[in-house]
DNA sequence: AAGGCTATGTAACTAATGTTACTGTGATCA
DNA sequence: TGATCACAGTAACATTAGTTACATAGCCTT
C-alpha cells in the first residue's frame, strides 16, 4: 500500500505522515455501483481516492436524487470529514461510478493529525475547500442553467471523470443524476445528437463535439 | 471588544485563545446594505460574527444573482477561511442584512492557531461544516422546491434572522435573491396574501403565520 | 424464431415559470 | 397640489419542463 500512497498522495505528505498513514490505514477496492455511504449512516472511516471515481449525490424525503459531485484521484470526502469530525449524520449518498482504489483511514487519526501535520491540515483545509466550490458550481447550475446546458455539462464531466469520451448510461440514470424525467432528457439528447454533438445508442451516448 | 469576545465566544474558545483574538483583531461596525466582500476580490481578514446578519450572495458571468444563506452570531464565514488559507479569490458577495458588529481576525493568526488551539480548530471545521450544509440546503431548496414553497421558505429564514415578523423589502428585491423576476414574486405573494397567511404592505410584508 | 424485457422515440397535453406591457396607487417634493 | 417616481397588481402570452400514453427497436432467453 505504502507504494499507491507515495505515488498518489507523496507530494502532499511528508514522509512521516505517509508512514503513519500506512500503519492505520486498510486499503479498499469498491466496483462500479457499490454504495460506499448510504444517507443517515454514522461513518467511521474517511477515504483517500487512489484511482477511479466516486459519485455524491443529495437524496431528499421522497428519495429524489441529485448529483452533487465526483470524487477523483487525490480527493477525499468533505462531507466524511465533517461528519466524522463533528460526528453528525451523513447527509449525502456516495456511490462508486467507476472501480475504484479507496485508502480507509479511521477517524480517530484525523484529529491527531490534524495537530500534528500541517501538511494534513492543509490537505483538510483544501479539501473542504474544493466541496464548497463544487457545491456552489452545482448551486451555478441548477440556478442559473437550463436543462439543455446541464445536461452538456453532465455529459462533459462525464467523459472527464470516466476518461473517455463514451457515456455508458440510460437516458432513465441520467434524469435521476439532474433529477429530471426520461422524457425530457431523451427529448434534449435527441436534439444534441440532431446537431451532430453525440451519436446515441443503447445503453451509451458517444460525444463527438461538446 | 474582550467583553463583547467573551460573551459571543467565551463558550468556545479558551481565555487564552480569547485574549489573543482581543490583541491582535480589529472591532468592525457595518450598517445594512454595505457590501462586505465582492466576488473576486482578494481577503486579509475574518470575520466573527458578534451580532446582526450578513447575506451571502452568489453572482453569476452576467451579474445575475442567488442567495445562498445568512451568517449570523457565532457564524464566521468559511469561503472567507478558505480564501485565506489557500489564497484564492473571493467567489462570493457578502451584503450586511442588518447592521452588524463583527470581530476581524488578520489572516496571518488563523494558521497559527490552526495548530496552538483545539477549540480553534473545532471551530474552523464546524464552521466549514455548517457552511457545506447550508449550500446543501440551498441546492435542495433549489433542485426539489418549486417557486411557492422557496418563497416560504425565504420569508421564514427572514424573518428568522431579522428577528421579527415583517419583512422590510420590496418584491423585486425578493426577486433578485431567488433570482426570479418580480412579476412571479408578485404573483406567489398574492396568493399567499390571499391565504391569510401574510399582510402585504409598500416596502414591507407582514407575516401572520407560515 | 418467438416471446419478453428494457430502452428509446415521440406526440399531446399540463403545469410552472418567465416576459411584456400596461394600470393603479401611495409617497415625496418642488 | 399636482407632477413625479418607485412599487405593486394583473392580464396575456411565450417558453421550459414535467406527465401520460403509446409505438418501436434492440437484445436476451429459450
Amino acid at each position: 500500500m505504502i507504494q499507491e500512497l507515495k505515488n498518489n498522495y507523496g507530494h502532499l505528505f511528508e514522509n512521516e505522515l505517509l508512514e503513519e498513514i500506512n500503519t492505520v490505514a486498510t486499503f479498499k477496492e469498491v466496483s462500479e455501483g457499490n454504495e460506499l455511504i448510504k444517507p443517515g449512516s454514522y461513518i467511521k472511516s474517511m477515504p483517500l481516492i487512489i484511482s477511479g471515481a466516486i459519485k455524491i449525490l443529495r437524496e431528499d424525503q421522497d428519495g429524489d436524487e441529485l448529483l452533487l459531485y465526483f470524487l477523483e484521484r487525490g480527493d477525499t470526502c468533505a462531507m466524511t470529514l465533517s461528519c466524522c469530525i463533528g460526528h453528525h449524520k451523513s447527509e449525502i449518498k456516495a456511490i462508486a461510478e467507476t472501480d475504484s482504489k479507496l485508502i480507509m483511514i479511521p477517524v480517530g487519526k484525523m484529529e491527531e493529525w490534524t495537530a500534528k501535520y500541517k501538511s494534513w491540515r492543509n490537505f483538510v483545509f483544501e479539501s473542504y475547500h474544493k466541496r464548497l466550490m463544487e457545491a456552489i458550481e452545482t448551486i451555478d447550475s441548477i440556478a442559473f442553467l437550463k436543462m439543455d446546458e446541464r445536461l452538456l455539462r453532465y455529459l462533459k464531466d462525464k467523459t472527464k471523470v470516466n476518461n473517455e469520451n463514451v457515456v455508458n448510461n440510460t437516458h432513465q440514470e441520467i434524469a435521476y443524476d439532474l433529477h429530471t424525467s426520461r422524457v425530457v432528457i431523451s427529448r434534449l439528447l435527441k436534439k444534441l445528437e440532431v446537431e451532430g454533438k453525440i451519436k446515441l445508442n443503447r445503453n451509451s451516448i458517444k460525444i463527438l463535439s461538446l
